[in-house]
DNA sequence: TTAATTGATATCAATATAGTATCAGTTATA
DNA sequence: TATAACTGATACTATATTGATATCAATTAA
């Protein structure tokens, strides 16, 4: 059970880098790099979040990436909607016997809870907050 | 993003039908097909369930399978265990900048409360308590 | 003009999930 | 005691998802 993909890893953290050089393009090899990510993998996640409007892009020599919007208004939530799709907790489970009316199904009813509890905490963990933390130094003492 | 896979599902769906007919041997097939599961992949899950010790068999004529423990005893987060493995939040991100020392990490800090949360949800959720809801008859008129 | 860059898109590889097939061993029961 | 209804064990195939590459046209600062 997977709870960040590939993808939502990347992509936070190229955020949290964009974030952190607020005002200026950075080309996805520079990010690549720094980050230690496939340049054509991240490549597709940079597009895929331009098509979302999280960042925007300047082509050409000097080009790159660039926060289109408060990072503070970036959730991790949105972006596991974005690359993993909406949380799909199994198809509708005791067909015959309990679920001739789903909306009163109790396991449903719970499981959708506790999704709806998840995405509550996951939307309070913005790029802002980390880039906060970041910043703070909480953690860029050695170990 | 899917939280429960066929085999959790089935699992469960399994057991349930197992603590409805306490006492007594139920066969795989008789399973599969109340339950519209493949009769070989079900055989697969409910090897793994003796193995965890979930359930105990009968071999031969009139065989078949029944629960080995109270149902309220036997927790989704526990199926979800064995069938999808531990939660993995992701590989550590950050490495350079802030997995310095991870103890401290926010964002690691901040996904393991929300696994804990998630755990904890799910252990509340048990066979013995879907059985009694499904006894009170809670889903079972017509939609 | 050219090298550094993104846009767009096609393709491949690796892994995980879902499902099948086979055959040996056990046992109620006829 | 033969047989059909069962599980135990295990190898296999198929499908879906995730992770990663590859290619080439278009843009732009220097
Ligand atoms: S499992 Fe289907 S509605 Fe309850
Ligand atoms: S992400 Fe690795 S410890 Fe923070």
């Amino acid at each position: 059970m997977k709870v960040l993909t590939k993808k939502t890893d990347y992509a936070i953290r190229a955020l949290v880098m964009l974030g952190a050089q607020k005002g200026s393009y950075v080309s996805a090899k520079a990010i690549a790099s720094e980050q230690d990510m496939p340049y054509p993998f991240l490549r597709g996640v940079l597009q895929e979040m331009i098509r979302h409007d999280l960042i925007v892009s300047k082509e050409g020599v000097q080009g790159g990436f660039m926060l289109a919007k408060d990072p503070d208004e970036i959730g991790v939530r949105q972006l596991i909607e974005i690359f993993q799709g909406t949380v799909q907790i199994s198809e509708c489970m005791f067909r015959k016997q309990i679920c001739a009316n789903r909306s009163r199904c109790v396991l449903r009813h719970e499981i959708m809870r506790i999704e709806q509890v998840v995405h509550h905490e996951f939307e309070q963990i913005t790029i802002g907050k980390l880039l906060r933390k970041l910043h703070a130094g909480e953690n860029l003492r050695p170990a």
